[in-house]
DNA sequence: ATACAACACCTTGTCATGCGAGGTCTGTTG
DNA sequence: CAACAGACCTCGCATGACAAGGTGTTGTAT
């Protein structure tokens, strides 16, 4: 029933690693900037960030920390280790082997 | 972790329901056109295929029906419906707005 | 002063689903 | 006759999105 929900499954970690892979950012933002950078199609909700980004930091593949602004206020940056950006690159690769297959699949291609 | 199994989570019915609106076609059958049309990339698992068109005849999205063969074997023939014709249209779409969202990201675009 | 939204983090429980592993029966081939 | 391929099936586990709940702060209307 909702498509759009188990699209995003198996993509999650690999569009948090790439956005990771251009700078540093904490939770917040990057639910803004997938939103922005998607022109508005990826709204992550808090359910779904937050535990993503504990089981990536888990991983070994963002390592995350506190910074404490001038107003008190702390925000959690997160950033890729070597380990995320090699396995970026892998999903990347495998991204683009699944879409491929995808769109033999779902388009009346003529092969 | 296992990160092809959980690109598929979501795409399965949209494949299921393109494979069948080129032709009717029978479980196994299924499996092997898949990996056919996909030149190798979808290997789909009976654990997996069954129940996804036992779900998706409970929606009425697909019909199917016993033909038995000269042999006295049998196959359940499964075919599109008007729903299902519609339903994938819209899944088509979504998919190319998931995709490109994706692509969005994925890749270092300048935008 | 007092709401109320936005920022910023978090967790728990529910639901869907891929698939490994098991099963059945038939037909064909060595 | 054994062994494999065709053809169908089910059960149970693991995973992961996210709704709903929570905390505390800052900024902005009323």
């Amino acid at each position: 029933m909702n498509y759009k929900r188990e699209l995003l499954k198996g993509n999650t970690d690999a569009l948090l690693l790439s956005l990771l892979s251009s700078q540093p950012m904490y939770g917040y933002q990057i639910i803004k900037e997938l939103r922005k950078r998607s022109h508005g199609y990826f709204k992550f909700r808090e359910g779904t960030l937050y535990p993503a980004l504990h089981r990536l930091e888990k991983s070994g593949l963002i390592v995350g920390n506190w910074e404490r602004l001038p107003s008190e206020k702390e925000r959690r940056y997160y950033k890729l280790t070597e380990a995320g950006r090699r396995l970026l690159e892998e999903q990347v690769v495998e991204w683009q082997g699944f879409s491929t297959a995808v769109n033999l699949i779902m388009q009346p291609a003529s092969s």
